[in-house]
DNA sequence: GCCACCGGTGGC
DNA sequence: GCCACCGGTGGC
């Protein structure tokens, strides 16, 4: 934590429009508990002529109507979220350098995936979304999200003078996706990483949650967990408890990100599904994600929370209420 | 040969 | 409808 990503996160406009500010549902929004926010690089499918970064730009542009409709027409509530930025946008390089993904190919990329590029975490007072600097912050403030709301003021943990009369470190503006990610997930054991890799647009799955043991094993499910902690009785020695992992993903904002689930097959229904009608989705609250980048071995994806407490419902978010 | 990523589905 | 889980495989 030491820098302040203020400036990771806004390449580009996102200060300007405040959605937030201006936008009285917002407000709503805000009553979500945390959303995640996903960059889609995605799309970005093929034309190799085209720069990554230039690709990404078009999409986000594109993705900006159905972001600001969602705003308006949902309020949901988001509960934590995530901020990810876009490195090809961005330019970052923060984070590491690390390998390349496996879908950048040498000259033109056919495909980025998103990764998270930042994660925010909505004020429970002002709903101004506040960057958080680390991974690890990120996930310490979600552990305790719902007992702990976040305000402005726990942002002096790295940014001392922050305040509720600041301007929001992000906003929505349509060029980052984003994606409500769960409150109250534990962190990982010391010395293990929790990963969030987010799948590229039109699958079947918006992402998959995955575990790095201290000596480099990817565990994929809490059954690969288990049969790994009774092979490694070190670990369980240590005080690892199966109670620290949880593989819940982030859910992401854009309703239609996710290829929905085969059309039933009606007879003479128009099975087919019709592209355009979304209605709004969820709030747009959230986190977004960036493409993928550098982002090293970890690219999961921030996330911010937001208010856990939100002064009309009770109940926050959360689970219970999954999705839908 | 490895493994990151994706699809598919059983079970809730 | 959702999601935990895992098989398959393209691309390295």
């Amino acid at each position: 934590m030491e820098r302040d990503h203020p400036d990771i996160a806004t390449p580009g406009k996102m200060d300007q429009n405040d959605v937030q500010g201006s936008n009285p549902d917002l407000n709503k929004v805000n009553s979500e508990p945390n959303a995640l926010h996903v960059s889609t690089s995605p799309d970005i499918t093929e034309t190799p002529t085209e720069k990554p970064a230039e690709k990404v730009a078009s999409l986000a542009g594109e993705q900006e109507n159905q972001i600001r409709e969602n705003e308006e027409n949902h309020s949901e509530n988001a509960q934590n979220q995530l901020v990810l930025y876009d490195p090809a946008v961005s330019a970052a390089g923060e984070v590491e350098p690390l390998r390349a993904r496996r879908n950048s190919f040498p000259n033109y990329t056919s495909r980025v995936l998103p990764s998270v590029g930042a994660f925010t975490v909505q004020c429970a007072s002002c709903f101004k979304w506040r960057l958080i600097p680390t991974k690890e912050k990120y996930e310490e403030i979600r552990e305790h999200i719902l007992e702990q709301p976040f305000y402005c003021e726990t942002a002096r943990e790295w940014r001392p003078e922050v305040s509720c009369d600041d301007p929001p470190d992000i906003t929505q503006d349509g060029s980052r996706l984003w994606a409500i990610d769960r409150p109250n997930i534990a962190q990982p054991p010391p010395g293990w990483e929790r990963l969030l890799r987010i799948r590229a647009e039109g699958g079947t799955k918006f992402a998959d949650v995955y575990y790095v043991s201290p000596s480099g094993k990817r565990l994929r499910s809490m059954v690969e967990v288990l049969k790994h902690l009774e092979e490694h009785p070190e670990y369980v020695a240590q005080g690892v408890q199966t109670s620290q992992f949880s593989f819940q993903i982030p859910r992401p904002l854009q309703e239609d990100y996710v290829k929905k689930r085969r059309p039933p097959p009606s007879r003479d229904g128009p099975s087919d599904v019709n592209p355009i009608s979304w209605v709004a989705p969820d709030g747009n609250t959230g986190l977004l994600l960036g493409g993928a980048g550098p982002s090293a071995p970890s690219d999961t994806a921030p996330l911010d929370v937001l208010d856990g407490n939100a002064p009309k419902k009770p109940k926050l978010m959360g689970d219970s209420d999954s999705v839908i």
